[in-house]
DNA sequence: TAAATATATGAATACATGCTCAATTGTTGT
DNA sequence: ACAACAATTGAGCATGTATTCATATATTTA
């Protein structure tokens, strides 16, 4: 529990504590940024992203192209649709999903850079 | 299972699969790359990284910062360590924890950005 | 050396999450 | 209208994971 942090802990810097503090971002934004963070956690998600980075697809495709089932393929579209990283425009009985906007490319691109330096 | 989607699946687009299939990462460079944005996906995580991307800080004074006790601060700095994704100085009995290098401070405001635009 | 302090660690628990399976919706073609 | 098909959805299950609690390690100070 944080209410008694300050019984139990005495070496805090309290200048640095405020200032920082009065930095910090507010919850909503911390749930929102770590919300999109957390969907490019998953391994099945990321791959998704990776494939729809060089054109669009129906999640035929992707299950395909990920050796994953059709259903576990659409539970995570699913996912990725909520939080806007996905589009999609439906053809016939077919639905193709596409990157929703150039961020998510930049996002992407640094996190390879991160792992090609490593 | 992935073995017979060939069977049950049929509205494949075979050039575009192969086309695709041959240009996805291996399966250690997604581990490695979703392994990074799942480390940020936490709240927790995603906060102490946004604190130290001001200065380097001891634990005691993060934990005071993000208001959550000592020891869970410790075990999500220990996940962050083991990502290199943080580095640390002793110095006495406290330890100071800074970023690991620059990557992380891009990769945290692209997905400042992402929810700016949003 | 003993007490106090800063951090780390292991076990346990409660909760989140990714997949499968079964069933459903919506579209096309006969 | 009916069968085939692409995709979605909900429930259930098995695995992961973030926190807490208790304890251990390491450093400083008395």
């Amino acid at each position: 529990m944080g209410k008694n942090l300050t019984c139990e802990i005495t070496c805090i810097h309290t200048e640095i504590v405020n200032k920082i503090k009065s930095k910090m971002l507010d919850d909503e934004e911390v749930t929102k940024i770590s919300s999109l963070f957390k969907a490019l956690g998953d391994p099945t998600r990321f791959k998704i992203l990776y494939c729809l980075r060089f054109r669009e697809m129906c999640v035929c495709d992707i299950s395909a192209i990920l050796n994953l089932s059709q259903s576990a393929t659409s539970h995570q579209l699913r996912v990725l649709r909520n939080l806007r990283l996905v589009k999609y425009r439906k053809e016939g009985k077919m639905v193709f999903y596409s990157l929703e906007d150039d961020h998510i490319f930049r996002i992407l691109d640094e996190g390879l850079n991160h792992i090609k330096h490593d």
